[in-house]
DNA sequence: GTTGATGCAAACGATTTGCAACTGC
DNA sequence: GCAGTTGCAAATCGTTTGCATCAAC
């Protein structure tokens, strides 16, 4: 169970995800969806775009978003909750949750097992059906507090 | 305890904030922050602009993005997580939580009273100060199943 | 070969900004 | 009266779309 073969698996497992989808498994995919697996700062598309041009130069900015709206309605990546104007996005894998800086906007990951355990809500299933719960933690992050202090 | 005291008590806890801030309390800051008060549906600032020009014919939409966004830093309106282009605002009031349909884009509040009282994880204070923190889950509500099953 | 995917360029829409006039304190 | 706020118009920026070409199956 060592990095190398949980990214192959990850990769086998998208492939198969887009047969099963129907949609065409080409390198442009492929290569989006491993620089999302990647990545653990969840990049804009914009973002995304810059890394993978320097493998692939003839990809257009285009592609990755449409890309990356294909791969979250599949649930391949995740629309992560941002301050800022731009959508940014993280591979959907491992849980995790989100600590959201209000003064400089940066979003920084936690686990929280206990919460992952607990029993959603019975009323929650007259909503409709759950993919899955996340929580978002609204505050000021360490950078920020202290330089607010000094100010 | 009536809705008519409470939001007057809110107009109250606003005019304080707002001097507490240095900000004057303008006109059309009372009316966007009452608006916001008496929406229960999420709006944006260009639903909270047509609702306000009926009362307030000269009131410009930079405003109303302008004065939404000086709210979200004084913690009075908060901006929510949506699937659409669109920011969207709720005042910053009452405990809920958001379920939010991958299909429709829709925005339901739940309460979840169970989670409102659990304790956040220790490592959180590593991160930084905490201000609120909310679940959000994903999923797909009653009427998107239910189309998708006829489709 | 067919169908869906890509790249390009142009369009779009939400949000922001500079600036002069105005208004709350 | 002054500093902060508003309204207007123009600019900006992230994202989407139409279409011809291209690649996966």
């Amino acid at each position: 169970m060592t990095a190398l073969n949980d990214d192959q698996l990850q990769l086998q497992r998208f492939e198969q995800i887009c047969k099963d989808a129907g949609l065409k498994v080409t390198h442009q995919r492929l290569e989006i969806y491993r620089e999302v697996l990647a990545a653990h700062d969840h990049p804009s598309a914009e973002a995304l775009y810059k890394r993978l041009k320097k493998r692939l130069p003839s990809l257009s900015l285009d592609t990755v978003y449409r890309t990356l709206g294909t791969f979250d309605q599949l649930n391949l990546v995740h629309r992560v909750e941002t301050l800022e104007s731009q959508a940014r996005y993280e591979a959907f894998n491992s849980r995790h949750h989100h600590f959201l800086c209000k003064g400089c906007g940066k979003l920084v990951d936690f686990t929280w097992q206990y919460f992952d355990a607990v029993q959603l809500p019975e009323h929650l299933s007259n909503i409709g059906t759950v993919d899955q719960a996340n929580v978002v933690v609204h505050g000021t992050c360490a950078a920020c507090v202290s330089s607010a202090r000094s100010r």
